[in-house]
DNA sequence: AAAACATATGAACTATTGTTCATATATTCA
DNA sequence: TGAATATATGAACAATAGTTCATATGTTTT
């Protein structure tokens, strides 16, 4: 018998069961927070805000920022591997920008949602 | 003199500038990067699935994640925090939905995303 | 008013994350 | 080729997060 057991089993079975069938994938989810937890941190945040329309080598980045070339390298790699950020290399330095309008759509609706709810 | 100087500095001056300019005080960058991490974990990301156009209770959701009530509960209370869902009382049934639209698109565009990327 | 039920909260314990420091790779220029 | 420049990576350490267990709050029913 499980721990989890109340009244609502039965009275939203339809509820719970349209929620099970629609639940995705386990690696689908995990994907999902995974690009989500990226975008989780004030210095990732703030990195994203500085490529919104701007393309920035590493370097101009580690100068907004006011923080070590090891330290942004760090965070680009996570930005990278999340496809939050696209890159070019062009000789020894590398650009980066955000990856494509989705990544601008979501950031954008976050902050507007959050001035709503919190302006 | 600082340690990150790059001849950057000079070349890319204006996108640099640019970036100082458009930069959000650090209040909003901190509810933006809080925002997204409450995203950022697996378990909220299938609660959120799970209330897409479904109203649930406490129960419900502890009965479809196979989790005890008392965790459910906590991941409920960050996600009131961050504004991502929203809950009324009904006697003791507390029912918990979405907060509204852009929560809905955010994850929606995230999910698109993610296929387009890693499909 | 007491028992039962639904949900919320606090403390604690393990696991994960972000930065620093040291070092490695890659490209250009002399 | 060797020095200089731009970026990337690995290990380690302090700080933060997610679950569990115990307990508290609030609502209904008897």
């Amino acid at each position: 018998m499980k721990e989890y057991d109340c009244a609502c089993e039965e009275l939203h079975e339809d509820s719970i069961k349209k929620a099970k069938e629609t639940m995705p994938e386990e690696k689908l989810i995990k994907n999902i927070s995974s690009f989500f937890k990226i975008m989780g941190d004030p210095t990732r945040i703030k990195i994203m805000n500085a490529l919104l329309n701007n393309e920035l080598c590493v370097c101009d980045i580690s100068e907004i920022m006011n923080m070590t070339h090891s330290a942004i390298s760090h965070q680009l790699r996570l930005l990278r591997e999340a496809d939050l950020v696209k890159y070019r290399k062009e000789g020894k330095v590398v650009y980066y920008s955000l990856n494509d309008e989705h990544v601008e759509q979501i950031y954008e609706l976050a902050k507007t949602h959050i001035l709503e709810k919190r302006g």
